[in-house]
Order: C-alpha cells, then sequence, then structure tokens
DNA sequence: TGTCCCAATCGGCTA
DNA sequence: GATTGGGACA
C-alpha cells in the first residue's frame, strides 16, 4: 500500500481500519484513537480499498449526534487531504444516530406499513401525558397508577420488541396485566394522534423492514458496509435493526468496549457485545489496546476499578505516556467545601498557569449535584458551562413555541393540541371542562378532534349561508350528528382557535420557517402573553427567540420541507450536543453524558456510598457493576490530573446534612497511586485544620483520607466554611443491624397503622419502606420517624 | 374559566 | 429547595 490514509495508525488501529469485508468486532478501551479509526476507515473505503466503495453504500451510527457530527466533519477533512477538495464523496454517506436514521427511513417509507409520513415524534413529557390519557381512557386513576411506571414498563416491551398483546401473555403482577392493557390504549392513541414515540422510531422501522421483504432488500442492497458505534450501548430492538440490515453482506462493523457501557436503564444490552463473536463465528476481533490519552497512573486507577467486575472481555490497556501525577483524593465536609475546593483547585492551577479552566471538567452522578457547584463557580468568579440539566428543549416556553409548530405539521396531535389550549392565550376561554366535552362528541363520532372541530366549523359556516338566504338556521341534516353541548361563548372560543389553526397551515405553504414562527409567535398572542414586563417573562422570550435562531438555519429550504427536517431535528438533540469544547470555560457535565470526551484535567465529585454507586443500585450486582463502570467512564475521561472528591456530609431535598459514607470504589485504588493515602491513618490527620488561612485549607496537602479502615471511628472533623460544628462520625458503620424487617406491623403517629415492606441500611441509618393503610407507601428514616411495632 | 396557594413529591442517567 | 398538581376561591 502506498503512503497513504492509513499512515500513522499503530498495527491493530491500522488492521481494524483496513478490515472491510465481513463482520468485525473492534474493542476499543478508552482513548485508543477510536473515532480516528472509525473516520480513517471509512476514507480508506472511499479512496483506497479495492475494490473502492461508494459513500452511497455506507451507514455509520452513532448514538449522538454530535459524535455523529464529528466523524462526518473529520473524515470529510480526510477525503479532502487525500482526494482534494473537488470531493463530494462524504455527502453521499449516511451517518447518522439510530434515531434519525430510523426517522429517514420512516418518513421515506412509512407508508407501507400505514403510518403518516407526518407524525409527530414524542418526547419523554409526551409520553408521559399519553400514558396518562390511556390510563383515564380505561377508566384507570392516574394517581393509583403511576403513569411514569407504566412508561418504562411499555418502553421495554417496546425496546424487547413485544406487542401489546405478546406483553399481555408474559404478564405476571398484577401491575404488569395493569400495564399491558394501558400499553394497548397507548399504541392507539398513538395512531390517532399520527404520532410515534422514541422507541417506536426503532421498533417501527424493524416492522417495516419485516413486513416488507422488497423493502427490506431495497435497504439491504443500499447499505452494503454498516459500522455501528459504541454497539454496547445498543439494545435488542437496535440489535435487530442492524442484524437485519447486515444479513445479506455481513459487512458488518461494530465498534465498542463493554467496560463502557453505562445505559442499562434504557435497556442496552450488554450482551449485545458479549456475544458477537457467537452471532458471527467469523468475525475478526481487533482489540485497540494502547492507551493515547492519559497518564499511566489514571490508566491503572481505571484498571483497578474496572477489574471488580465480571461481565467483561479480557484486554489489557497500556500506554505509553509519563506516569504523571499521583490521584487526588479529597475529604469535603460538605457538598458546599466540595464545590470551594474544586473551584479553588481550578483557580489555583489557573493562577500557576498550569491548566485553564477550559481544560477542566467536573463530573457527577447526578444533575442535583451541579447546583453547589454552580453556585461556587459564580461567587468566585470562574466561567463555566453547565451540560444538561433543564434542557433547553424541555423548558416550558419552548415546548409551548414548538407545539404550535408541531401542530401545524400534524393537527392530529393531540398532545401538543392540549397543550396549546392549556398554556397558550390561543386556547384562551377553553378550559378542562370543554376539552373533555370536546373529545367526548369526537369520540362519538369516532372522528379525531381536529376533524371534529373542522366539523363545527362547517356547521357554523352552513348556519351562516342559511341565515343570509333567511332559512330557519337548524337543518335536519344536522339533527343525524350528536350535538356538542357547550355555551355559545364557548362555541366560539373553540371556533376561533380552529380558525387560527387553519391560517397557520395555510401560512406554512407560504412563507420561510422564520415567517412562520413569527406569524405563529404574534397572531396567537403567546408573544404578548410571554413578555408580561417582568424579569421572568422577558427570559422566557428569549427563550423562545433562541428557538427562532434555530429555525433560521432551515430558511434556505422550501417551506414545506424545512417544518419536518426543524421538527426532526429538534426532536432528536441531546445535551452533550451542546457542548462546546472552544469555550474557555470549566465544563460540568454527568457521569453518563461525559463519556466519549476527554479533559487535560477531571474532578469526581460525590464519591459516596447512595451517589456512586447510586442509591438505587445498590440491590443489584448487575447495577453495581454498571455504576463501576460509570466511574471507569469518569477517570479514563482524564488526561493529565484526575481528582477524586467526597463529602463527609450530605444535605439531600435541601434537607438536613446526613453523614455520607465514602464510596466502596475508592477502596479499590491502589494506594500508591494516591495522593496522601494513609492505609491506616494513625493519629490525627488534620493538624491545624479549621483555624488556618485558606492557603492551607486549600493547599494540596491537606488531603485527609481516612477512609480504607472502617473499622475504626474517624476522628473529628472541624467544620468548614459556616457551617456549625459537628459531632464525630458515628462508630463504624459496617453493621448496623436492622431494626425492622418485611411483614412487621408499625405505628406511625401521622401515618398511622402500616407495614414493612422492606427495611435496609441507607449511610448510617435505616430506611424502611413502609405501607400505611390508606396513606399509601412511604420510605422512612428509622432514627426520625418514631416508628414503634404493634 | 382562571388564578393563587399549599402540599406532595421529587432528584438517576437520556435518544 | 424547586416544581407540579389539586383544591379553593374569584
Amino acid at each position: 500500500m502506498a503512503a497513504g490514509i492509513l499512515d500513522g495508525l499503530n498495527p491493530a488501529q491500522r488492521d481494524a481500519a483496513a478490515t472491510i469485508e465481513g463482520p468485525v468486532l473492534i474493542l476499543a478501551g478508552p482513548g485508543s484513537g477510536k473515532t480516528r479509526v472509525l473516520t480513517q476507515r471509512i476514507a480508506y473505503m472511499l479512496s483506497e480499498a479495492q475494490p473502492r466503495i461508494d459513500a452511497y453504500n455506507i451507514l455509520s451510527v452513532t448514538f449522538t449526534n454530535k459524535a455523529a457530527r464529528e466523524m462526518k466533519e473529520r473524515t470529510e477533512k480526510l477525503l479532502v487531504k487525500y482526494l482534494g477538495q473537488e470531493n463530494s464523496a462524504a455527502k453521499r454517506l449516511t451517518l447518522g444516530t439510530f434515531h434519525s436514521f430510523c426517522v429517514r427511513v420512516l418518513r421515506q417509507d412509512a407508508n407501507y406499513i400505514g403510518l403518516d409520513r407526518n407524525f409527530a415524534i414524542y418526547d419523554d413529557d409526551d409520553q408521559t401525558a399519553l400514558v396518562k390519557s390511556s390510563l383515564n381512557s380505561l377508566g384507570l386513576s392516574d394517581k393509583q397508577y403511576s403513569p411514569r411506571a407504566c412508561l418504562s414498563m411499555i418502553s421495554s416491551a417496546k425496546n424487547t420488541l413485544q406487542e401489546p398483546r405478546q406483553f399481555r401473555e408474559v404478564a405476571q403482577t398484577y401491575f404488569e396485566e395493569i400495564a399491558a392493557r394501558v400499553y394497548e390504549r397507548y399504541q392507539e392513541l398513538l395512531r390517532t394522534n399520527r404520532a410515534l414515540d422514541f422507541d417506536d422510531l426503532i421498533g417501527q422501522t424493524i416492522r417495516l423492514l419485516r413486513e416488507n421483504k422488497e423493502v427490506l432488500e431495497r435497504y439491504q442492497e443500499r447499505y452494503r458496509y454498516i459500522m455501528v458505534d459504541e454497539y454496547q450501548d445498543t439494545n435488542h430492538a437496535q440489535y435487530q435493526l442492524i442484524h437485519a440490515l447486515a444479513d445479506k453482506y455481513q459487512n458488518l462493523c461494530v465498534v465498542g468496549d463493554e467496560n463502557q457501557s453505562i445505559y442499562g436503564w434504557r435497556a442496552a444490552d450488554i450482551r449485545n457485545i458479549l456475544n458477537f463473536e457467537s452471532d458471527y463465528p467469523q468475525a475478526k476481533v481487533i482489540a485497540l489496546e494502547q492507551n493515547y490519552r492519559s497518564t499511566q497512573t489514571i490508566l491503572d486507577a481505571a484498571t483497578a476499578i474496572i477489574a471488580a467486575n465480571t461481565q467483561r472481555k479480557d484486554k489489557a490497556l497500556w500506554t505509553e505516556n509519563e506516569s504523571g501525577r499521583p490521584i487526588q483524593v479529597f475529604e469535603a465536609y460538605n457538598e458546599m467545601e466540595e464545590a470551594n475546593y474544586v473551584v479553588g483547585e481550578i483557580d489555583r492551577l489557573q493562577v500557576r498557569g498550569e491548566f485553564k479552566p477550559k481544560d477542566v471538567a467536573v463530573l457527577y452522578r447526578t444533575n442535583a449535584q451541579s447546583r453547589a457547584l454552580e453556585e461556587m463557580f459564580i461567587r468566585r468568579g470562574i466561567p463555566y458551562q453547565l451540560i444538561g440539566g433543564t434542557r433547553f428543549y424541555e423548558r416550558k416556553e419552548v415546548k409551548d413555541a414548538l407545539a404550535f409548530l408541531r401542530l401545524i405539521q400534524n393537527p392530529y396531535d393531540s398532545i401538543s393540541f392540549t397543550r396549546i389550549i392549556t398554556n397558550t392565550p390561543a386556547g384562551k376561554g377553553i378550559g378542562p371542562r370543554t376539552l373533555i366535552d370536546l373529545s367526548q362528541w369526537a369520540n362519538q363520532m369516532s372522528l379525531p378532534i381536529y376533524v371534529a372541530l373542522q366539523l363545527l366549523q362547517s356547521q357554523e359556516a352552513d348556519k351562516q349561508t342559511r341565515r343570509n338566504a333567511g332559512e330557519p338556521e337548524e337543518s335536519n341534516e344536522e339533527d343525524l350528528l350528536p350535538p356538542l353541548n357547550v355555551a355559545p361563548k364557548i362555541r366560539n372560543a373553540l371556533l376561533d382557535f380552529v380558525n387560527l389553526l387553519e391560517a397557520f397551515i395555510r401560512a406554512r405553504g407560504e412563507m420561510t420557517l422564520l415567517e412562520l414562527f413569527d406569524y405563529v409567535m404574534e397572531k396567537s398572542g403567546y408573544e404578548l402573553s410571554l413578555r408580561d414586563g417582568s424579569e421572568e417573562g422577558e427570559e422566557r422570550w428569549h427563550n423562545v427567540q433562541e428557538l427562532r435562531t434555530v429555525c433560521q438555519e432551515y430558511n434556505h429550504m422550501p417551506g414545506n420541507d424545512a417544518l419536518p427536517a426543524f421538527m426532526e431535528d429538534v426532536a432528536l438533540v441531546a445535551d452533550v450536543d451542546k457542548f462546546n469544547p472552544d469555550a474557555d470555560a470549566a465544563t460540568l457535565i454527568t457521569l453518563h453524558a461525559a463519556k466519549g470526551l476527554e479533559f487535560p484535567v477531571v474532578f469526581i465529585v460525590g464519591l459516596e456510598e447512595g451517589i456512586l454507586p447510586h442509591s438505587r443500585s445498590l440491590e443489584n450486582e448487575n447495577q453495581l457493576e454498571e455504576e463501576r463502570r460509570l466511574l471507569y467512564v469518569g477517570i479514563t475521561r482524564a488526561k493529565n490530573r484526575l481528582y477524586l472528591v467526597y463529602a463527609f456530609r450530605r444535605s439531600l431535598y435541601g434537607g438536613q446534612n446526613i453523614p455520607t459514607k465514602p464510596s466502596r470504589f475508592l477502596l479499590d485504588l491502589p494506594s500508591q497511586l494516591v495522593k496522601g493515602y494513609q492505609q491506616a491513618p494513625t493519629g490525627s490527620p488534620h493538624g491545624g485544620r479549621g483555624t488556618g488561612s485558606r492557603d492551607t485549607l486549600w493547599g494540596t496537602d491537606v488531603n485527609r483520607t481516612n477512609w480504607g479502615n472502617t473499622t475504626k471511628p474517624a476522628p473529628a472533623k472541624p467544620a468548614a466554611l459556616s457551617k456549625p460544628a459537628t459531632p464525630t462520625r458515628p462508630a463504624a458503620t459496617g453493621n448496623i443491624s436492622l431494626k425492622f424487617k418485611a411483614g412487621e406491623k408499625v405505628l406511625h403517629p401521622k401515618f398511622g397503622k402500616g407495614m414493612v415492606v422492606s427495611s435496609r441500611i441507607s449511610g448510617n441509618d435505616e430506611e424502611a419502606t413502609v405501607a400505611f393503610e390508606g396513606q399509601g407507601i412511604k420510605k422512612l428514616m428509622v432514627s426520625l420517624a418514631n416508628l414503634q411495632k404493634i
């Protein structure tokens, strides 16, 4: 091979990039140059491979838009470099997320399975709302049966490709039977609304391919070369989809790392990657084991953490990088001191000229942890960017504004309809009572609400004509239809609404997306109602304006194409998509969202039992392994410096400070990698603390780890910041015996009589789950709750 | 119908 | 500590 695209790759990488035909499994450890291999592989296929491959025949699937965009850009660059400016091959590639790929297929071929191409895409909120109406229309209370719990069952059924009927057959518990009924109704409602939820995007695409051989063959012929990134995160449905497409040519290249599988809760199935070799016995397996990212020390720490997991393939990461600084472990007093330590360190690194804020990421398990950090960043004037939290597209005003556009595209979308009626002035005069009347009326006639409204409109027009012609107002025709019994005022409000909607739909064909947006915001009165003069109102309007800016990007498209393209993109954006590596600011991000990113300096905070590992994962060994992988992902984001931080006390739900216990994962860190590590602390390691200056407080040598020895009571710890001093950490917490056990009857001063469902140790306390007569299930901390056995 | 206030619940990660 | 949903009231 002549000097070319694969130069500069190591032998394993080169092998991975140059193996084009047949099934390939690339096991890519963190920092092993995975993206580089993937992009060079595509470039190689297009420019050097024999036979040369047409970009049109390549499908590359990732999980985030960001990853897709990055691959596209990098591939383009390579192609320009090797094939010259003129080359347009990259534009012919199909490169996207699972969801965007499926949306494209369905917009093209939805008619084969009887779906409207203009389908709306329902996000989490929409889904929950629809589950609620499913419950209600079955005469079930959404308080008795949690819509979210139903939804999660429906979702997992969909992710394992179970139709409502099949799900009903395997339903075991009473609640599962309820969920099965809800699932069935939910699907009916989706259909009436001409909408698909996220899971359907995959599921319906599979249905399309399974039920239509010629469609399947068309896609198989087109996509002869398929690549899947982050294969460890695929769920069963995605697995089936990929395997159906690859079935004919078997040129399937999957890339992944089972140690970075952190989406089990989203039904990702780690077995997909673990079993690839048995799925394709002739598969070529290539391990990328050289790490180019991290120091030896950081890599050793990551290896030590992950070694305890059982669900993994053997591979050994190594690096030629220097050993680097030891890992800094720090115990803070509480979440505020934790934040202060982190921000103080970032400041110090900056002052010393070692790193800039943009080099730093602070990673945490839960979004709620970001608040204390944010406050401290603001207080100390260090720039930061927060990824996640309340997402832009989940803001109420943004969703409201979007609901207008969604309804214009698909007027059958009852969720958007209801949203506009209840939240915006366009629905003034129409309340919940009327909505029920209206939908019942529509139901009697078996018409969608939109059509029922149109009927109302034409009845009104008829009346008008007859009035003008001097005829009696009532006609025989109308008597055949059930009447809508509402006050004339309300009838007019409904007519105003449908007239407005029709005007919007007409406008769509006559203006650009941007003009349409402005038109809708003004005509609906939504702009005026938001900008009520309050600061908050302006802030909201500002967010709507930000959405307007997004519309602008679609202005080059013909009016009728722009809207669906816009809706599709909007429905599928993720938080990380916003991450800006060039901003001169530290990054605050969850461990999940940080996957795929890297930073010179990484802080992982909240390394406590109940947070990482998360309390909801403590009972299940598989979930614990996933928590461990999550930490592994976090550690391996770091290039040069790694800080692991935990707090001695933490307040949850804005409640009191609860003492915490350092994460069990810390115990797996080899002591020689950690700064200030003490296997068995002797004497007081905290000399002078609390009385000294800030410098000694936040210096690197005030590392007071006392984990590693849990049998010995930890020494008292003076208060930091303004918090009052607290007593010593309660003596060894290893084995508090449980006071309550399942089945026991108890009495609570407020909730009355109940029965213990379960009880477990949580922090230094016992948490009992109790079902109270008529009060439902409550979780109580035994030390606080004054529970008595009866 | 709309609005305000209180309580219950939440805060686990997300295409 | 913030959001949301229901009930009371205008």
